[in-house]
DNA sequence: CTGGATGCAAACAATTTGCAAATTC
DNA sequence: GAATTTGCAAATTGTTTGCATCCAG
């Protein structure tokens, strides 16, 4: 599990401190539904500790995305979003996203099939073309269901 | 087939107007082999047409992207990059991007199998989710070859 | 203590916008 | 001729950086 301690050690194993606005930052992500933007993490951040500046925020959600504790996504717009990575669904984010009001789904149908898919297709890929893979976003992009009704 | 009259004619049918400048980017977009942001596109229409600004090279890329003649990509930095949608590959764009050096490899390994198999997951997604599902992408994260020997 | 981490404000870089002038149909 | 499109420069927006100070180990 993915306990606080353990998370601890990651940090200190790196040479990196696990300071107050670090683990406020994962309880953030950890406790929202995900896709936040790095001025909702700020504000929810701010909740608890008013002290803590936007700039940290940035630093931090960078820092944490480089030790794979959290994920990084692009969906349209300007800015990224983020997302706590849990050990269920490790290295599995899938998302569909509605072009014209924004809102995103994280789904977990059909996961199995889909695991066992990527994995062998990252297999085949990594051989065919050198890359060692680490991750795969999939966005599937179109209208929900209250925005079908327009355009 | 996507003949120029036929371009033309999508344009006119919705108020639209195949100006020179449009002509140009896309032609450029189908030219490169993909993947080129803003900048670059800007910077290959000018060779042909000086004239042409940064704004309305941004202005056309969103215009064609609504238009569904070009697609739009976030693989992580800051730039969005864009590439032409040929007949063959239509709505199935697949990459791996090295997190490193920033290289993007479109690959068609598998495509039969990849084709078949996000054609189920789009019909069950949209039933699931009532989402009208019109696109969806796939990008692989990693390092090249050359990248892995760092890190 | 000591180096990593922070806050603040200023700097940046990509993209967008207002508006008068130019173009396309 | 009417309406869309454009160029330019200025404005926005998300994100990054420099530096003096702070705090975790």
């Amino acid at each position: 599990m993915n306990s606080p301690s353990r998370t601890h050690e990651r940090f200190t194993n790196e040479g990196f401190r696990l300071t107050l606005s670090r683990q406020a930052i994962l309880d953030v992500l950890k406790k929202s539904q995900g896709h936040l933007d790095a001025e909702e993490v700020f504000l929810l951040v701010h909740e608890g500790y008013p002290g803590v500046g936007f700039a940290t925020v940035y630093r931090n959600l960078d820092l944490l995305t480089q030790m794979g504790l959290i994920s990084k996504f692009y969906f349209g717009g300007r800015k990224s979003r983020y997302e706590f990575i849990s050990e269920a669904e490790k290295e599995h984010h899938h998302h569909i996203v509605c072009t014209r009001c924004g809102k995103i789904i994280d789904y977990s149908d059909f996961m199995e099939k889909e695991v066992e898919f990527f994995k062998e297709l990252e297999r085949v890929l990594s051989k065919e073309h050198n890359f060692k893979i680490n991750s795969h976003q999939v966005h599937f992009y179109g209208l929900c269901e209250s925005c079908q009704q327009f355009s």
